[in-house]
DNA sequence: CCATAATAGAGAAAATTTTATTGATAATGA
DNA sequence: TCATTATCAATAAAATTTTCTCTATTATGG
């Protein structure tokens, strides 16, 4: 039983597991049975040996000339990402974005439940947003601890992030959704996601004018800029 | 002559490139002149290498000893990322989540400008949202088109974001960053961007759980005859 | 029953990205 | 001045991730 205890399944995989899971359950939702890396591949136009790999990470196996049992991948993915059941978090900010991830009911399917709000805006303090109580800002860690959460969802300013991320950590929770355009410092045990939408930014501008800025290296300070007003002739 | 005409700078890269950009601006807020790798490592914890070639990438030159000059850094990850001039955007889905992305003030200065929202819904068309004018649908083709608008952002139900992608092709638009959890089929020459927040979910919460589930995968003995009566599909 | 074709599985190869190594350069201080 | 040291730059190595190749398996159709 060479039980290798564990083999660090790449990010990439990670990501794209969830893409995997959303397209089998429509086919489930059609009543298909079986499904082929090649059917996975066509829908979301990915190589199908990658996505043999990452059903591979996940344990599934299946049967040549046949597929996967749909069920069984549907299944697989869920135990693999941890979504059979689900773990409360508190949201921290309850701004616009907030607000936005307190509407997301799907989380719910994914493993993750909001369950409180936090604010120090009095005028927010004591509302509901979509269903969550807001409490102020200063329950958070005694909460945190008393409930046993180990997730929290940072959607305040900046400057602010910092300050609750300390407190979460106290608090005891164990791994951050961070929507704060900011760096976290916290202790290593902690998992930081970082939801970076400058940095998503960054790189979409930067493809769609790579074309027209691309010769651009050393200092010459100037390329040819074609301008964009005439784009592909 | 090492003219490479475009070197594909790595996605990784783009997305390291904004925590410099972020981080010099506050040295630059304090009056520093020059910064090197190490600074900049030592703040994000990212190996100073890494950081050189990066900046390397964007073309920035620094000397031995001192770094490099602040104001060029600055200024070459600018003029990299296409953040020197703005661009008009429209968004399509006035609800929480665009609402959200609508107050983002510091877009504009990432080089992205949202000029004005869409919506189907009646009772939101003829608001503004943080001082955008929501508009119906029915006009984003052509006033995109009439506005040379090249970056669409997609903040509607999964349902409908294909229908809206396909309106904003056809109004000229050439990026996309859509926040549906959809994969969105358009044509070669325009950009998707996906900001995916359950694939992003499926990363933090398996990496919160790997240490307690990893065990379970791998082959689980090679299933000789599964003997599986297997229906056709 | 056999030939054919579609597909999983395993491993090798290739490409990409990160990390390490080495040498050159220039500021600092003795 | 000269040794020392911090740093960039260039190259090499390592690690990671993707893609390719090949084999084995098993429905399907003749």
């Amino acid at each position: 039983m060479k039980t290798k205890p564990y083999k660090a399944v790449p990010e990439p995989t990670l990501r794209r597991l969830p893409l995997y899971h959303r397209f089998l359950k429509d086919l489930r939702a059609v009543h298909r049975e079986f499904v082929s890396c090649t059917d996975i591949g066509l829908e979301l136009d990915l190589d199908p040996t990658q996505i043999r790999k990452d059903l591979e990470s996940v344990g599934v196996v299946g049967r040549p000339r046949i597929g996967y049992v749909l069920a069984d991948v549907i299944n697989g993915l869920e135990a693999f990402l941890g979504w059979k059941n689900v773990n409360d978090a508190f949201l921290v900010g309850a701004g616009s974005m907030g607000s936005a991830l307190l509407g997301y009911r799907k989380f719910e399917q994914c493993g993750l439940k909001i369950v409180a709000a936090f604010d120090l805006d009095p005028s927010k303090i004591g509302t509901q947003i979509h269903g969550k109580h807001v409490l102020p800002l200063s329950k958070l860690t005694d909460l945190a601890r008393r409930m046993h959460i180990l997730i929290g969802i940072i959607t305040v300013p900046a400057m602010e992030a910092q300050g609750v991320a300390d407190l979460m950590v106290a608090g005891g929770i164990r791994a951050i959704w961070n929507f704060a355009p900011v760096r976290l410092r916290v202790a290593d045990q902690v998992i930081v996601h970082n939801e970076d939408l400058y940095c998503s930014l960054a790189a979409l501008s930067q493809k769609l004018f790579k074309p027209l800025q691309s010769a651009a290296p050393q200092r010459q300070a100037k390329a040819k800029r074609p301008g964009v007003a005439a784009p592909a002739a």
